[in-house]
DNA sequence: TGTACATCAGTGAACGCGCGTTCACTGATGTAC
DNA sequence: TGTACATCAGTGAACGCGCGTTCACTGATGTAC
C-alpha cells in the first residue's frame, strides 16, 4: 500500500475550501474546479475523495450541522439554572451568541449556515441538515427558557429562533447591514422582553 | 412603425416568468433561456426587451422593491392611531401579514424577497433594492409602533423586522417547516411581547 | 387610393466558456516471498 | 536483503451540456407622399 494520507483530513481540507466559496460566493459558486483551486488540489484528486459534487455537498451540509450541534453543546442549558435578573439575561446572550455573526469567524460558520438553509428550500440534498439544524437549536433554546421559568417556552424559543435567524441575515446581508453592536443591542432586547416577566 | 405591443407590458411578462422561476428554482434558476421559455417567448425576443442577464435581473430586484413598497403603503399606519388591546394587536398583525407568506400569493412574494436579500450578499446588483425593502419596512413598523405608543420603538421595530425575516424563512424552507397556523401563533405572541406595556 | 419605406417585434444559429462526469493513466510505497 | 506486485493517491484530457452573448435575419405595420 502507498497510503500515508489520512483520508478524512483531506476531505476536511476539501470540505473547508468549500465552506471558503461558500461565503465568498454562494452555494451555487462551489464548483468542482473551484474547490478544487481553492484546496490546492486537482479536480481529480478531489474526485478522488467525494464520488461527485452532490457528495461533496452532502459532506459539507453535515460537517455544518456538527459545527452547530457543537457550538450548541459548548454551553450547557443547565448552566443557566438559578440564575436570574441581568446575570440571567448575560448567561442568554452569551448562550445565542454562540451562533451569531459577531465575529470573523462567527460570521464565517453564520453565512455557511443561512446560505444552506436557504439552498435547502430548492434543493432536497440540505433539507436533513436544515431540519436537524432548527430542531438543536429550537430544543436548545426551550431548554435554556425552561431552566430560567419563562412561561410558554415552546412559543418563546420560536420567537427567539426567529430572531436569530433574522438578525444574522441582516447582519450578513445589504438588508439592515446591521452592525455587530446593533446587532447585539436588538438581541439584548429582545431576550429581556422574553424574561420580562420572570 | 409595427409596433402595437406595449413594451412595459412585454417587460412585465417577462419578469413575471423570471419570478416563478426564482420561486421554483431560486435566483440561480433564472436564466435567459429558461425565462424565454417560461414566458412563452424565445430568448431572442427576451433580449429584445432587456440588455441582457444582468438587465433583466435588476428590473425584476426594481418590481419586487415596487411590490414590497405598494404591500406595505396599502395599510397606512394613520389607521392605528387611537387603537389599544386587542384591536391594536389586530390592527399591527394586519399590517405586518402583507409581506408574510400566509397564503399562496404572498408565499410566492415572500420567497422572492428573500431570495433576492440572500443574493444580495454576494451579487452587488441586489444591494440596492435589498437595502430599500428594509428601509421601507423599518420605516412603516416604525411609525406603526410609534403610533401605538410602544417606547424605544426604533430598537422595537428591528426586533419586529428580525421576527419577520425569521419566521419568513422558516415558513418558506425545510428549516422550522412552519404552518402557516403556527407562524401566525408566534407572531401574535411577538406582537403581545411589544404591545405589552402600553 | 396606392405604393415605397422606415420602424421595430421577434427569430434562431453560432461563439466561447465553465460546468460535472468519465476514464485511462502515472507514480510512490507498503507487503509478500 | 532484494525483487515483484498490489494498492491507492493523484493527474489531466475529453465528453456533452447549458449558459450569456452576438448578430444577421424575417416579417408585419404605420407613415409619407
Amino acid at each position: 500500500m502507498p497510503a500515508r494520507i489520512d483520508p478524512e483530513q483531506r476531505r476536511q481540507q476539501v470540505i473547508e475550501a468549500a465552506f471558503r466559496l461558500v461565503v465568498e460566493e454562494g452555494v451555487e459558486g462551489v464548483s468542482l474546479r473551484k474547490v478544487a483551486d481553492e484546496s490546492g488540489l486537482n479536480i481529480g484528486s478531489v474526485r478522488h475523495y467525494f464520488d461527485g459534487h452532490s457528495d461533496l455537498l452532502s459532506a459539507a451540509a453535515e460537517e455544518a450541522g456538527d459545527r452547530m450541534g457543537r457550538r450548541l453543546s459548548a454551553h450547557p442549558t443547565e448552566g443557566l439554572r438559578g440564575l436570574t435578573g441581568e446575570a440571567a439575561l448575560d448567561a442568554l446572550q452569551a448562550l445565542v451568541e454562540t451562533v451569531m455573526p459577531i465575529d470573523a469567524a462567527r460570521r464565517d460558520e453564520a453565512i455557511v449556515v443561512v446560505e444552506l438553509v436557504m439552498a435547502s428550500r430548492t434543493k432536497p440534498i440540505f433539507a436533513t441538515m436544515s431540519m436537524r439544524m432548527a430542531s438543536d437549536l429550537g430544543a436548545v433554546l426551550r431548554e435554556a427558557l425552561d431552566v430560567l421559568g419563562v412561561a410558554e417556552s415552546d412559543v418563546a424559543a420560536a420567537q427567539l429562533a426567529a430572531v436569530i435567524g433574522g438578525l444574522t441575515t441582516d447582519a450578513v446581508t445589504p438588508h439592515g447591514a446591521l452592525s455587530i453592536d446593533r446587532l447585539r443591542t436588538v438581541l439584548r432586547a429582545h431576550l429581556r422582553m422574553l424574561l420580562g416577566s420572570v
